[in-house]
DNA sequence: GCCGTTTTCGGCCCGACTGTTTTCAGTCG
């Protein structure tokens, strides 16, 4: 919504500069109208698959590792995959004037309420036209006062079970976001996952879905189990502490609704079908989608229970038979996303993916000199246990709003205290840094005559996370003109769940970030992981390093490197583009190279 | 609306569960 609200913003300043200056329109943006010409054209009864075009069109944009402005012309769209002659004219024309004609058409023949209905489970396209059409529904609120006033239950499919759980579905509205970290899922997913493990004659428990792909939040969790015959998958369901009640209930498939609220959908699968269940329900749909349709080339089917030539099974006890017998090695279940996975692995290129050990240090870590809740000898020595090899302190720079930051002369004393520090750890390196702030203009919030004194030179920003995209970005290249600035930290200053990433061409970053050349960091805390898998993917494909970070504040923190190795994962890193990879000298080398 | 080693037209991934429509449509993942 805040995006489809940007487009008109830039269209305005484009009328103001006159016809001939485009807009700025971001790939965001066109998946972003892709996504509501399909919904809106669900709504209307258009053709299923045409409204599947949307969505396609909207996911390969939105995955893209470079803006589409770069591809330039309408062959260029058109060698998409998914978009074809008629959707490349839709790109071309959103890119140069930055609105969409069909799209404003269809926006006055629908209001506009229908859209959030379609969120409400139980209700699809198909209902919500009938809403419309038979009771004058246009919205959530129109929906409550026919729920309250028995109107609903004279229309036709809206029997007492799909009224039930509309009600159900309006009072959970008001509960906040239906997405979560992917940390805030991970105690009940493995207390799940580990208590049917331990139950009587359940043989094999997986976690699935976009848990099992890393992705930084998750909506419902999905569990594959296989059993010995006879075990009662419901009864079983309900035995467990965490489950709250059960929202739907079949001999092979039930839903349980957890104490946090969240949903978990089971499956009961046979054990000769465990591969296939897992690559079913660990995703992505368009992975699965892609799977399908290469199984049917082979004149094969496949479904969770397996791959299948006629009525043989041929494959599905392991995920990587499966994968096999599709002619593919296995994919990991990050890079399942349909974006060139299945390409990749077709011609044997799929990117050796980076891992936890693979980080040999850790570059942005706060201490009690700012906000940390450790000291600087305890921030190094946990480190150490760890098994990294150094770590850059990052502490806050002081101005307006970071109360605990340091100032030059408070930098001064930690670089002292660095140095002796530095003599009595054996094979273990603290790097002397600071995470300065980006101030409104773009200049750093420190002299240049300390920052030249540090190793590291982190800079973020705290504050005005809301200017308009041409002066954020001005903001960000300025700083990144700055001669000591190393690395740009949590670039886009999304928090999850709570602020939106600011606006922002990263592109125009990127390709600062790549000249100068200078490093981005992926912010490794569960409620940033900023950058974001695409972010770090345009990152590879840029040659730009990244830098996974913890941002520890304190000893434990240092476990956080793990969601920015998941994160990292998803944006096909390797060991070859992560900068704390890197043994220290070589490090140093790289910092030096981005020192002006 | 896209796409092509069965195809430029006729397909488009596949199955489970629910509710209600007494034989299946709608929704979901």
């Amino acid at each position: 919504m805040a995006r489809v609200a940007r487009i008109g913003h830039r269209k305005e300043q484009a009328s103001r500069r006159g016809a001939e200056a485009a807009p700025a329109v971001h790939n965001e943006d066109v998946a972003t109208a892709f996504d509501e010409m399909a919904e809106l054209l669900a709504i209307q009864g258009d053709n299923p698959f045409r409204v599947r075009a949307y969505q396609r069109a909207a996911l390969v944009v939105r995955s893209l590792p470079r803006p589409l402005a770069e591809l330039r012309s309408k062959e260029a769209f058109d060698a998409l995959p998914g978009i074809g002659a008629d959707l490349a004219g839709k790109i071309d024309e959103l890119l140069h004037t930055g609105k969409l004609r069909a799209l404003e058409q269809l926006r006055r023949r629908v209001p506009p309420g229908l859209r959030e209905l379609l969120k409400l489970p139980g209700l699809g396209p198909v209902r919500v036209r009938a809403l419309h059409a038979g009771l004058r529904v246009k919205g959530a609120e129109d929906l409550r006062r026919a729920l309250s006033s028995g109107r609903l239950s004279k229309l036709r499919g809206f029997g007492p079970g799909v009224r039930r759980q509309l009600e159900q579905a309006l009072a959970n509205r008001a509960r906040g976001p239906a997405r979560r970290p992917w940390s805030s899922a991970t105690p009940y997913a493995e207390s799940l996952r580990d208590s049917l493990r331990a139950a009587s004659g359940v043989t094999q428990v997986e976690v699935a879905g976009s848990y099992r792909r890393g992705r930084d939040t998750v909506g419902d969790l999905d569990l594959v189990v296989c059993a010995r015959p006879g075990v009662d998958l419901a009864a079983l369901l309900r035995r467990q502490g965490d489950v709250q009640s059960l929202a739907a209930a079949g001999p092979t498939r039930c839903t349980a609704v957890l104490r946090n609220g969240m949903h978990a959908d089971l499956r009961l699968v046979p054990a000769e079908s465990a591969g296939s269940a897992l690559v079913y329900f660990t995703g992505s749909r368009d992975h699965n989608i892609k799977l399908r349709r290469r199984a049917q080339k082979r004149r094969l089917k496949l479904n969770e229970y397996g791959l299948f030539r006629g009525r043989k099974r041929i494959a599905g006890r392991t995920e990587r038979e499966l994968y096999a017998a599709l002619g593919l090695p296995w994919i990991p279940p990050e890079l399942r996303e349909d974006r060139g996975e299945i390409e990749a692995a077709e011609r044997g290129r799929l990117p050796k993916l980076v891992g936890l050990d693979d980080l040999q240090g850790d570059l942005h870590v706060h201490t009690t000199a700012s906000d940390g809740q450790a000291s600087l000898e305890s921030m190094a020595r946990a480190a150490k246990a760890l098994g990294l090899a150094y770590i850059a302190i990052a502490d806050h720079s002081r101005h307006l709003g970071i109360v605990h930051g340091l100032d030059a002369g408070g930098l001064s004393r930690q670089i002292d205290e660095i140095d002796s520090l530095n003599g009595q750890l054996d094979g273990f390196t603290v790097l002397k840094g600071v995470e300065v702030d980006i101030l409104a203009d773009g200049s750093l919030a420190l002299p240049e005559s300390i920052l030249r004194r540090l190793d590291v030179v982190v800079a973020a920003v705290h504050g005005h996370f809301d200017l308009p995209e041409s002066k954020q970005t001005a903001r960000i290249l300025r700083a990144l003109e700055h001669p000591c600035l190393n690395i740009l930290a949590h670039p886009s200053g999304r928090l999850l769940g709570e602020r939106e990433p600011c606006a922002l061409d990263f592109a125009k970053v990127m390709a600062a970030a790549r000249a100068r050349p200078c490093y981005l960091e992926l912010n490794a805390q569960p409620a940033r992981l900023d950058m974001d898998d695409v972010m770090c993917q345009s990152a590879r494909e840029q040659g730009v390093l990244v830098s996974i970070a913890s941002d520890a504040h304190a000893e434990n923190q240092y476990d956080d490197l793990a969601h920015g190795i998941r994160q990292a994962r998803r944006g096909w890193l390797t060991r070859a583009d992560v900068l704390n990879a890197r043994p220290l000298k070589e490090l140093r080398r790289c910092l030096a190279r981005a020192r002006l």
